[in-house]
DNA sequence: GTCTATAACTCGATAGAC
DNA sequence: GTCTATCGAGTTATAGAC
């Protein structure tokens, strides 16, 4: 019900102004698009968002909001690192499946502007990922896994699970694979990252 | 002597109009601060490239021209498998060393119109890994390497060595690092990334 | 709340003097 | 080759009717 014509013109207009957004950035989206992809003209887009800024910070923080708890949740979390690399990996790729372009959105803004970025994303708290760090070493120290640089393998998790969303066109285009073939690795990812983490460090 | 006020304006201007795109992208750069940051003003801009688009367009293909060579020769070499792996990520990490907003750059334009990049990075004519994926299917049934898939092993190399240089801010901020000790992990990934993705791989 | 019309402004591009 | 001045298209933002 979401987001078609029947919805409020609030949320009409946010879920155009996301799409606007993400395809072509703060600088490259105009309102008049985003207007038009709502159904309404641009007085009215001003009437309910003051301004293009204010509205483009709106869909930025919303767009990532319901990520970071989760996140935080599975570095806080007591699992034993082997889950929680698996957890870690599905919940980044699970998020950026439902809002593929969002990787590349918070990149390039995050690049841009980092501290605006990281003032309004989270107010000066970021999720941290000490207790895992921690967790690695220890791990190291027991002798469950080869020694590693905590800080290269977080590196890695990350990498690994965001970097294939924002190099879809080319991995598309030099492997010669079709948009549903690309869907079909995503898939397989979810559950193969981890596999390829732990086969790396595991002793 | 490049690139001080002692280069040819020409040179200064490429080098000033690099900066600019590389940090805002196509859509978010200014003739006037390109003009500023080579110390010029607007029209003499123009003078030398007829107009923004053809500006853009040499700095995008003089950025990654160096590079595509380098990696076909990666790609295209008789090396055995393991060894082809640490070639391949010193590549791109050399690479980016030197031009180290070049990926977000790239990443974004190719994401926004990728027909258009493609066409004009290499005109129908991309690097090929072919060459790669056959050699890592051969060594998974000569037992030297667990099976993988070959799709899946490439895309992870590159995430790999690419992502981090998007992901710098991130990485920064999150794990509490100087922008020294970012330069630092690079510097260890170079080798340490073959080595993450042989122990991951071997039996 | 929603619209039309238009003001105000940004920015790429050009004219023309030196 | 380089500059100042300015035009004109495209965009954000506002005024004011309904």
């Amino acid at each position: 019900m979401v987001n078609n014509e029947h919805s409020s013109t609030e949320a009409r207009i946010l879920a155009a102004a996301k799409r606007v957004f993400v395809k072509n950035g703060m600088a490259g989206a105009r309102m008049q698009d985003i207007a038009d992809e709502a159904g309404i003209n641009k007085a009215l887009l001003h009437y309910y968002f003051r301004n293009k800024e204010l509205l483009f910070e709106k869909i930025f923080l919303e767009s990532a909001a319901d990520f970071w708890p989760q996140l935080t949740a599975v570095l806080e979390s007591d699992a034993p690192l082997f889950k929680k690399i698996e957890s870690f990996s599905e919940v980044y790729i699970d998020k950026f499946v439902a809002d593929p372009y969002l990787p590349l959105f918070v990149l390039s803004e995050m690049n841009r502007r980092p501290r605006q970025f990281f003032k309004k994303m989270f107010g000066g708290n970021p999720p941290n990922p000490q207790k895992l760090l921690v967790q690695i070493e220890e791990q190291v120290k027991a002798g469950v896994i080869r020694p590693v640089d905590p800080v290269q393998l977080i590196i890695n998790m990350i990498s690994l699970t965001v970097f294939p969303f924002v190099g879809k066109p080319m991995f598309m285009a030099v492997m010669n694979i079709s948009e549903a073939d690309f869907e079909k690795q995503i898939r397989v990812r979810r559950k193969e990252v981890a596999h390829f983490i732990i086969e790396s460090i595991k002793k």
